[in-house]
DNA sequence: GATACCAGTTTGGTATCCCAAAATGGTATC
DNA sequence: GATACCATTTTGGGATACCAAACTGGTATC
């Protein structure tokens, strides 16, 4: 693989394990010596990452993007229009054996996974479902919704009942979306959307001190 | 202003002008001599242009993205859900001075109005209405949707009457949604969205042999 | 003590160099 | 005439050198 994808992928993932917390100044210098590439790949890598909205200019350098709450409340709206849409193409369709590999996906869950693997599975529930829709820019536009909401879900203090309840909802809106009742299955997904951002966005504001402490930049909505 | 944004900005212009045709070859040493600037700011030029969708990876080299009558199609599903969410939110807001903002946007448009600046404003309209919702997501979803069918619609037999259409219905939209009906803006919107992709990819479609010929590449739906 | 100022350092922007892989074009062979 | 093969050129990926602007830390001045 090359090295600009790998400094692009390596540099991602530190950035949404938050090895580098948010609001962190980047040095195209720092990311050169700590993957052993070049400038060349590194500025790659940054102009992707600022595409995905993971990094962003801070008058002439860089700066690991900060968990901003307005932010997070305007991509749930975007979400909400995008997932909704791909869902009701999704229900339309006669096929809908692919349905059952989401469902195995839910399935691998039990109370003995890690909390990691929950997190992961929570989003690519959303990502994966969008794909069935067959539409690939409404498929984009969740993935990288997903991928900018992501930090702040892991930041998200998530006890077993929110957990517990997410789960029940995903699994409703696979019935719903395995029967093509496309209303019903965009209103249970709404109301996850909804429920989720209130949730997340409560819980980080409540935590914001603390976050800020930890050194992670949360700006308020 | 820095050259990569000038290579940015100049290229971006040169292909969405059609000076550089659709499934054209570019090199990047080509456009490093036809800006005179470097390799480095046209690396970069490219690497944002490709994530706007106006070039792609062909192998190893570049390719200016061709006219993809499926991608069309699906664009058009996409702008539905995001304009059509946006168009909702604005319909609730109490402002409503902004709107005017957009009608002047139309009224600056005559007989005597040049085709170019038609074109210009049928997309601007969709743009800044989309930005009246106050969601930054919304709105670049459809900023970038418009961007990737900018060279489609130019392309496009467009006769008076269905300038004329399109009009016409952009008033009716922004009639109900001055009166903050959202369920009838968000109808027109629809009907208007789904009119001008059929008309634009069946116009395509005809003319297909005729853009290949002019060196356009067309791929089927 | 606060502030204005200056030398030294850091950093992103750009140009250029090197390389391996891929494309090219000509040639020999069948 | 078609094709397989090889030398040459081209091209994108990467590394590095250079520069101007921004930043830093210390010092002199008030």
């Amino acid at each position: 693989m090359s090295q600009m994808q790998n400094v692009e992928r390596q540099l991602r993932e530190m950035i949404l394990g938050l090895e580098i917390g948010p609001g962190e100044k980047l040095t195209e210098r720092w990311i050169e010596g700590q993957f052993g590439a070049s400038r060349t790949p590194v500025r790659a890598a940054l102009l992707r990452l600022e595409t995905e909205g993971l990094v962003g200019r801070d008058g002439r350098g860089w700066t690991v993007s900060p968990i901003n709450l307005a932010e997070l409340e305007q991509i749930a709206v975007y979400r909400e229009a995008v997932e909704v849409a791909a869902l009701r193409l999704t229900c339309k369709q006669a096929e809908k054996g692919a349905i059952d590999v989401i469902e195995a996906m839910l399935d691998s869950c039990d109370e003995n996974t890690a909390r990691e693997e929950w997190h992961r599975v929570g989003m690519d529930f959303h990502i994966e479902l969008a794909r069935l829709s067959g539409n690939e820019f409404l498929f984009r536009a969740v993935r990288d919704a997903m991928t900018r909401l992501s930090r702040a879900r892991w930041l998200e203090v998530r006890d077993e009942t929110a957990l517990g309840r997410a789960w029940l909802e995903h699994r409703a809106i696979l019935a719903a979306t395995r029967l093509g009742e496309g209303d019903e299955a965009a209103r249970l997904l709404s109301a996850h959307i909804v429920g989720s951002r209130d949730r997340l966005v409560t819980s980080l504001a409540n935590d914001r001190r603390g976050l800020r402490a930890r050194g992670f930049a949360v700006v308020a909505a």
